[in-house]
DNA sequence: GCGTTGTAACTGGTATGCCAGTTGGATTCC
DNA sequence: GGAATCCAACTGGCATACCAGTTACAACGC
């Protein structure tokens, strides 16, 4: 049997495919959503995008009202504060524990995370900058090997990426600084000082949150 | 308009319950589930049953194949420490946050815990011991107030539970150890000291793991 | 007796139709 | 003209029917 085409449940399709839509922007927070109008445009039958939306409720991307409607969630302030709450009890933890255990492949691709980071600040290129941001810190938590910490990062990295692509700030003192955190978190890391690699992602951390509440406009749950 | 009752999802009934049947253990990991003879048992059709099911899986209580069947699952060995770094992680931030601000409907309110904690130790009651040891750590975070945590740490109690419950030692040495370091958690809590508490509380965590750990006997996924 | 095969009884996944409830706007009545 | 009202066009939630695929077992052929 050559197993064919793994089945690929329709569910799952609408599920990777709507979370991409609103993450990316395309389904801006307070966008109202159908379940008819999407299952249309993702050619499949209601069922499999309730599913898919009901999840998306349950992690909060979309938040529905029956027989009212479903609309996209942004997140408040609060919901901002309580996310980089959470992920400074992780990333510290996370790069207090990989102190002095990186391997040789494991800081390659560091390096090279950071040499793209430096290319594209040159270059001026917002968008590839926010992207190895990302890459960079989910690239550090993936090194535990731990899975429950991979889901949650994968989540919150999503949430804050449909946040911060709305703040455009002309400004580059943020990210110019913030690269240089990144190769001082990596030396610290790859020093073995954890205590000092973890108050350095606290830093990390605390300003690109100040980065997103300062230019304060901002969008409702 | 009385507002009559709220509308209450089926679907929300379908999770809610066989969350709680999975994880009291009624359902034990390995029990094969069908969506038809659930829907039958909580008198709803496949429908709410599905979307339930769905989101259970997406938060990892039972692995389902199309086709095939559902099955609720384990934790492995792997899962568990995955577990316990991550709550390491959430729970020594926890405290360290914590530390010197508590109020006093908060310190009340862990007080009144560790004495039901002793209560239950004198009478030798360790469905009680476990339940407050669930709740002491749950308290702890709700008092940061941050939802993302909370929401996480309700899960991951749930998630140890349906393990915890399955592990018969008649060994006292280690319930007695827990109630006094939960003491000497909320102590250093309470004296401010953050660091301290965090130390505590990842050897509290460490020897938790260890208690699970060692009996070995150990399911799948 | 053993291996093969065919079939029937399941499984979850999906499509469809209907329902109750909400909403917004046109209409009607003051 | 303004306000209350009613109605039609939505919404998501649920039940049902059907589908494809899997599995286990019985019957058959060797």
């Amino acid at each position: 049997m050559p197993a064919a085409t793994p089945p690929s449940r329709l569910q799952s399709r609408a599920y990777s495919e709507l979370r991409r839509l609103i993450v990316s922007g395309e389904f801006p927070p307070g966008t109202f959503l159908s379940e008819r109008q999407l299952a249309q445009q993702l050619e499949m039958s209601k069922t499999p995008v309730h599913v898919a939306l009901e999840r998306l409720e349950a992690e909060g991307f979309v938040s529905i009202s029956a027989q009212q409607g479903i609309v996209v969630r942004g997140m408040s302030v609060e919901d901002i504060v309580d996310h980089y709450e959470l992920r400074e009890a992780v990333e510290c933890w996370t790069v207090r524990r990989l102190a002095g255990r990186l391997n040789e492949a494991q800081l390659k691709l560091l390096q090279e995370n950071i040499e793209q980071q430096q290319v594209a600040l040159r270059d001026d290129d917002l968008d590839a900058l926010m992207r190895l941001d990302s890459e960079m810190h989910c690239l550090l938590c993936s090194f535990l090997g731990n899975r429950e910490i991979m889901t949650i990062m994968e989540r919150l990295q999503d949430k804050i990426h449909q946040v911060i692509i709305r703040v455009h700030d002309t400004d580059r003192t943020r990210p110019t600084a913030s690269v240089a955190e990144h190769v001082q978190i990596v030396d610290a890391v790859l020093a073995g000082d954890g205590a000092h690699a973890a108050a350095l992602m606290a830093e990390h951390l605390e300003a690109g949150k100040r980065r997103i509440l300062n230019p304060s406009r901002f969008p409702v749950s």
